[in-house]
DNA sequence: AATTATTTTTAGATTTGTCTAAAATAAGAA
DNA sequence: TTCTTATTTTAGACAAATCTAAAAATAATT
């Protein structure tokens, strides 16, 4: 059994593990909102624990077992933000800080059966795929929005931002999960795009394009 | 804001005032499971922060404000205790240990919204009221199945003990929230109550008597 | 009232997770 | 390769919550 504590380092690892391999130190701290030196001392900890392959000054990679506790806490997460969404009615900014704290009951039976109540989502509020309970996600195929030519068409299926100032700014746009785009033009000047979203025409900028993952189609 | 620990031991000071005013020391440590010397060190930090009043070797109280906490505290479970039971179809044997780390997630809005899913309950799994967000209860008027005469009769609307085991031997005779009852005869010898429950005749000791709650009617 | 038992508090130590400042290592530039 | 910079680790300290053992206060008995 982890604490808290370990289990953010946990899961912050693994989330990090997807850009950079070995995980830094630095990185770590960054987005835990830490000292490296408390990293250091957490990354002893949980080598000590066989949770991390740890080599001085090298970074951390998960151990076999650090990843499947890892993978565990995301399942909770987004397993909670659905809840969050379909149940109770949270709108897709709301959920994160609320799951960050859900994220941590520990409870098999309540977290298989909130998976059957939930009719066992595949994704969450953000597009984000839900591994099962052995740790196995089903495999996504996004594009990023920006990457698109003039004439692609797509459905929305998830976003890479999950900031409350982007989630916000796309409902206001309805550029919401499910919603199919077609790209009009990408504007060479400044990369922004312009497309046709229900028959309504739309332009966004680059950094928000970015950030949109679209599922051709 | 609290602590995890503090929200436990106002939520423990507050359940224990219902029998004794002031709350021992002991007594607060047997329940939270830790030693008095802990408990001394904790109450005062809550009387630093005037959520308890203290008086040296004399016990605490809660204060308005200390009391107010613990009850949301109490809220919070209840809820989530509804919650398990009615869509997560957990026995009412199995709710309150994750009762008892859900309680601790801070959010307004989600126990408000938590609330409206469930249609306002006013009790939880075992009947015990459920203060709404100003900290006011509905007033229940229970009485001990092993204080009725022959003759009575009544409904089942609470249990004072929670304990696994009470629960499931409850659960195995029948007698869970909501049956009606008859007594038939209160033994003299050993005190034990001879009922009926839906045509059935039942013979429970005196013990399980004292913890079952009935409404008579 | 004096003695004994119980309860509570203090003193000092420990564990977990954190921090600052200084030292060590690695990486990049000249 | 040597100097400079960035990253990481150590050393030592601290706050929160806990503990043990001893001292102090209160309550119960004789
Ligand atoms: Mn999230
Ligand atoms: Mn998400
Ligand atoms: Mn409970
Ligand atoms: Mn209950």
């Amino acid at each position: 059994m982890q604490s808290y504590t370990e289990e953010n380092y946990l899961k912050i690892i693994y989330h990090l593990s997807e850009i950079s391999h070995p995980v830094q130190t630095n990185a770590i701290a960054e987005r835990i909102q830490t000292k490296a030196a408390s990293v250091t001392d957490m990354i002893k900890k949980l080598s000590e624990k066989e949770l991390v392959n740890y080599v001085k000054y090298q970074g951390v990679t998960l151990t076999e077992k650090g990843k499947l506790t890892a993978i565990n806490i995301v399942r909770k997460h987004r397993l909670w933000e659905v809840f969050l969404v379909d149940k109770l009615n949270f709108k897709w900014d709301q959920v994160h800080e609320v799951a960050e704290e859900l994220e941590h009951i520990q409870s098999n039976l309540l977290i298989e059966r909130l998976d059957e109540f939930l009719d066992f989502p595949k994704v969450d509020p953000h597009g984000d795929p839900i591994p099962d309970k052995h740790g196995n996600f089903a495999e996504m195929t996004f594009v990023k929005l920006s990457k698109l030519k003039d004439g692609d068409q797509g459905t929305i299926t998830g976003v890479s931002e999950h900031s409350s100032a982007f989630l916000k700014h796309l409902e206001k746009l309805g550029l919401t999960l499910g919603k199919r785009v077609e790209i009009i033009d990408v504007v060479e000047f400044d990369g922004s795009v312009e497309l046709l979203l229900e028959h309504e025409k739309l332009n966004i900028s680059r950094e928000v394009a970015k950030h949109i993952l679209i599922t051709k189609n």
